[in-house]
DNA sequence: GTTGCGTCCTGGACGC
DNA sequence: TGCGTCCAGGACGCAA
C-alpha cells in the first residue's frame, strides 16, 4: 500500500530512468481509471515529482501525467525486449484485453507507456485501486489533489498548523490524518505509527497542542526514517528497479496487534475505527 | 459543511 | 484438494 515513502521511493529510482523519454505509444485496461494513460502520446517526460501520494509526470505540452499507485500498483520501467515487459506491445490499441497487458504480460498490467527508445513504462495494479489521469500544470482538474494538505517536509507543516487542523473537526484523529488534509502522504501504516511515536490515541477527537506538537514531530520522523529504508514491503510494493523495501523491519506498531509494545510491554490491540484496521498500545496511548 | 459508512477490487489466509 | 468466506485499504459517493 504505497504510502508518501513508497512513492517518494519509485519517484527517486524512476527520475532518472524516464526523465526525457519520448512517449510513442501507450495502452491501458478499458477502465475510465486507467484510460487516461494514452492522452501522454507524442509528449516528452520532462521531470518526475510526487505530491502526497501521487506520482506527476511533467510533460512537454505543459501537462501533467498523474498516477495514483493505491493499494497495490507498481511502476517499473523494462527494457526493449525484457520477457518481463511482455516485448514490444502488439497493436497497441487502448481497451483491448481486460486485465492483459500488451504482448499478453502481466495480466495484471493496467497500463503501459512505450518510449522512441524501445523501452517501456508499466503500471501494475493487481487489485485496481490505482488511478491515472492527465490534468494541466496546475492540477486544478483533480479536486482531491489540489486540496492535499502541506507536505510533511514541507516549512508550511508546523505544529501550529496541525493543531488548527485537528482542532477544527471532530472526525478521530486518525481518521483526520487519513484524509490527507493536514498533511499529506500519511496512510494506514504511518498514521499508526506515528500516533505510537507521539502517544496519541488513535480514536481520540481532540488533541492538545503540546500532543499536536509530539504528533508533527513525529510524522516527519516516521516518514522520514521509511524513506531512508526505501520504503515498507508488506506484500505488492515495490521499488521501480523492483526491490523489496526495507522498513517493514523497522515498524514498532502498525500489523502488531498481541505483540508487546516495545516501549512498555504491554500488549498492542488491534481495532477497526472508521472502517481501518488499527493498533496501538492501550498504555502508551491513552485518550 | 461534517461525519461515517458502503463500495470498488482481487489475492491470500483460513476453516470446513 | 477444493470450495466458500473473510480480510486488507485509498479514494470516492452518498446518506444522515
Amino acid at each position: 500500500m504505497p504510502e508518501l515513502p513508497e512513492v517518494e521511493t519509485i519517484r527517486r529510482g524512476l527520475a532518472p530512468l524516464v526523465t526525457g523519454a519520448v512517449v510513442v505509444d501507450a495502452g491501458s485496461h478499458p477502465s475510465a481509471k486507467f484510460s487516461p494513460a494514452v492522452e501522454a502520446v507524442g509528449t516528452a517526460i520532462e521531470s518526475v515529482d510526487r505530491r502526497g501520494k501521487y506520482l506527476l509526470l511533467g510533460l512537454d505540452d505543459g501537462r501533467r501525467l498523474v498516477v495514483h499507485l493505491g493499494m497495490t500498483g507498481q511502476l517499473r520501467v523494462v527494457e526493449a525486449g525484457d520477457p518481463a515487459g511482455g516485448g514490444a506491445p502488439a497493436g497497441g490499441e487502448a481497451g483491448g484485453d481486460p486485465g492483459a497487458g500488451p504482448d499478453g504480460g502481466d495480466p495484471h498490467d493496467r497500463a503501459w507507456w512505450r518510449f522512441a527508445d524501445g523501452r517501456q513504462l508499466r503500471f501494475r495494479d493487481v487489485r485496481r485501486f490505482g488511478r491515472i489521469a492527465v490534468v494541466d500544470r496546475d492540477l486544478s482538474g483533480l479536486p482531491t489533489l489540489a486540496a492535499l494538505g502541506p507536505e510533511p517536509f514541507d516549512p508550511a507543516f508546523t505544529p501550529e498548523h496541525l493543531w488548527a487542523r485537528l482542532r477544527a473537526s471532530r472526525a478521530r484523529i486518525k481518521t483526520q490524518l487519513l484524509s490527507q488534509r493536514p498533511v499529506a502522504g500519511v496512510g494506514n501504516i504511518y498514521a499508526d505509527e506515528a500516533l505510537w511515536l507521539a502517544g496519541g490515541h488513535p480514536a481520540a477527537r481532540r488533541l492538545g497542542r503540546p500532543g499536536a506538537t509530539r504528533l508533527h514531530a513525529a510524522i516527519v520522523e516516521v516518514l522520514a526514517s521509511a524513506i531512508d529504508h526505501g520504503g515498507t514491503t508488506l506484500r505488492d510494493y515495490r521499488t521501480a528497479l523492483g526491490d523489496v523495501g526495507g522498513n517493514q523491519l523497522h515498524l514498532r506498531c502498525y500489523g502488531r496487534g498481541g505483540e508487546p509494545c516495545e516501549r512498555c510491554g504491554t500488549e498492542l490491540r488491534r481495532a477497526v475505527y472508521d472502517g481501518r484496521g488499527t493498533t496501538w498500545c492501550p498504555r502508551c496511548q491513552r485518550r
